[in-house]
DNA sequence: GCTGGCACTCGACTGTAGCGAGTGCCAGTC
DNA sequence: GACTGGCACTCGCTACAGTCGAGTGCCAGC
């Protein structure tokens, strides 16, 4: 059954009160706080309707109406309009992403303020080594047989790896492997380098090659193949704003579930090229997260992506406040990004 | 008044019980427990004075007696013998510390691990800068008027910042600058730079001092005045175990004072050597903090201090388990950062 | 197709009563 | 003097009954 615009109206109403309020609506305050132009019994009628398509539904009989999951979805997708940021927040933003440092510090400064902004949970992840490319690698030497590789991303990103050598190298040896090395990666996506590395092991003397084997070993294992990715998260304080009501009942799930870094970077790391993704209860695909929501998007210099952020929250929170929000931070820090 | 050996007993117990059971603890219950060798109504008696002295009270008239946090202080300086670490946990911990690829990663597998093992939040302080010496400094060039400096602790520790030049610098001048720096620097101790940099700057060839002092300023700015203490944390979702009785009523400020990282440097980092330290209730001066207790030690290599780490729950914790685990910990992570 | 009216449901709240764990006190005993 | 058994008392917890009211579903009428 087709819904007409009216229910359609009666919908957006019961999400914007219920989120509001955080109480289940009844038809009477519903006529009372919004024109509809009609009689509570009428929005009843269309309750009824609403509720069988399983758009909302009743905590108990003689109870308001509460939008399901599916009304969230529907709300997201057809009925809510953008909201525009208010200059006040436009202001904090720009506030706060001035000054920072480093890349460690942009990454902070930005999930602080996603939190503070949207008042959820917040997250970012790092800039993807996958979608990195080299911009240097260094070599320092810590004793004959030891060194660290340090490797600094275009993106900002810098990684270390302590490296055992298997028998003393000379110190020009080391830098001599290390020109050669910079030549061959410098300025290449850090997926590619597994080939390069191959044919480099081919060209550099035969003296150097155990040293450079295990170099690169280091080098795909640790950084390429098992790619280390990071993500950070601020606002934790958040969930408990409007009792443990929302999250029926237990904190315990989300927090675990925000322990895990994968979890994280499958909601905020997947996100593809100038799309905001809504993510309502089940959408998670995370048990733990049933009775939760997320907003991500991706963000990175001159319209590429290198990595995601967003929030996360009850399923009753401000969609279209939120959503406007992490486009207009991410947006932001994909300009810092390419300042850089 | 003095306490005679019975009534410290008494109160062992009731920490003890109460710790167990999280249930105010009765009289009676004591008794059939505890072989106290006494009547219950005895032991009445000595919780009479017990409360007067304000080391337990009562929730209520006709409720057992619950320890105050006088009287865990009481428990853990005086009472409570040390809890030797299980086999299991043992393993445990080595099995969990080996095959870290760097520093990142021991600290947050320790984390992780100390979760785990007391299920309470765990923090890890990242080693101090203000405790770690220069191991290398790196400059690597980005654009001909913008580049990277990579500090590498001896602690394992690596941070790097963006500089901005006032001019274009050749690379080679560049590359004579950062041997200057390190014949200067290498095996200092960050916190004696300044004068070093200071006396640098008058040895070096006038054209270079200008870029001298931007490169002179970025490193004391950033990396030694506003010593960038980092720490990570985990468990958070240990806060929900025994519902949200502990903590009175809500996790609000507990997860807000986590949020701070000054209050948690000030728990967690400030740590004199070889001191086990137990912070209960108010002890930790910081308000939000009043229902929870903070278990931390200092770890380093070669019986030094470099950082702190720890755990933070209820009160009413397990302290010895907790103070054991502590310490186990610390006595691993520092073995590791020794063989580095 | 909308509306007013009406009976109905059911959670929230209130007041009462009984139960029981636990206490404080006191007189008696070793 | 220290310990003990006994006893009256307190008070939170639970169960139960009763009331209230928000909100609904349905239906006849416009």
């Amino acid at each position: 059954m087709a819904l007409d615009d009216r229910k359609l109206a009666v919908l957006r109403a019961i999400v914007e009160d219920y989120v509001a309020t955080q109480e289940p609506v009844g038809s009477k305050a519903l006529v009372e706080r919004h024109n509809l132009g009609v009689s509570p019994a009428t929005v009843r009628n269309d309750m009824a309707v609403l509720e069988e398509e399983g758009y909302i539904r009743q905590p108990h009989t003689s109870a308001g109406r509460v939008p399901t999951d599916r009304g969230y979805r529907l709300f997201v997708d057809r009925l809510s309009r953008v909201k525009p940021l208010s200059p006040a927040e436009r202001r904090a933003i720009e506030r706060f992403l001035v000054g920072a440092v480093d890349l460690d510090d942009v990454v902070h400064r930005t999930v602080r303020l996603l939190a503070q902004l949207t008042r959820q949970v917040a997250v970012v992840q790092y800039p993807s080594l996958a979608r990195s490319s080299v911009r240097h690698l260094e070599l320092v030497s810590i004793s004959s047989t030891r060194l660290m590789l340090v490797m600094i991303a275009d993106t900002g990103r810098v990684e270390q790896r302590l490296v055992e050598l298997p028998e003393p190298t000379a110190a020009d040896e080391i830098l001599e492997l290390r020109t050669r090395i910079n030549e061959k990666l410098c300025g290449r996506r850090l997926v590619d380098t597994p080939t390069l590395v191959e044919a480099l092991l081919d060209e550099i003397r035969p003296e150097q090659r155990t040293t450079m084997a295990v170099l690169s070993s280091v080098l795909l294992e640790t950084l390429v193949e098992r790619r280390e990715e990071r993500v950070v998260l601020a606002g934790t304080a958040n969930l408990t704003r409007g009792g443990i009501l929302d999250f029926h009942g237990s904190l315990r799930p989300i927090l675990e579930a925000l322990e895990e870094d994968l979890i994280l970077l499958k909601l905020f790391g997947e996100v593809e090229p100038a799309a905001t993704r809504v993510m309502i209860g089940d959408e998670t695909k995370i048990d733990n997260l049933r009775s939760a929501a997320v907003v991500s998007t991706g963000y990175g210099p001159h319209s590429t992506i290198v990595g995601g952020l967003g929030v996360l929250g009850p399923t009753r929170m401000d969609y279209p406040g939120n959503i406007a929000t992490v486009r207009a931070v991410a947006r932001y820090v994909s300009e810092l990004l390419a300042q850089n």
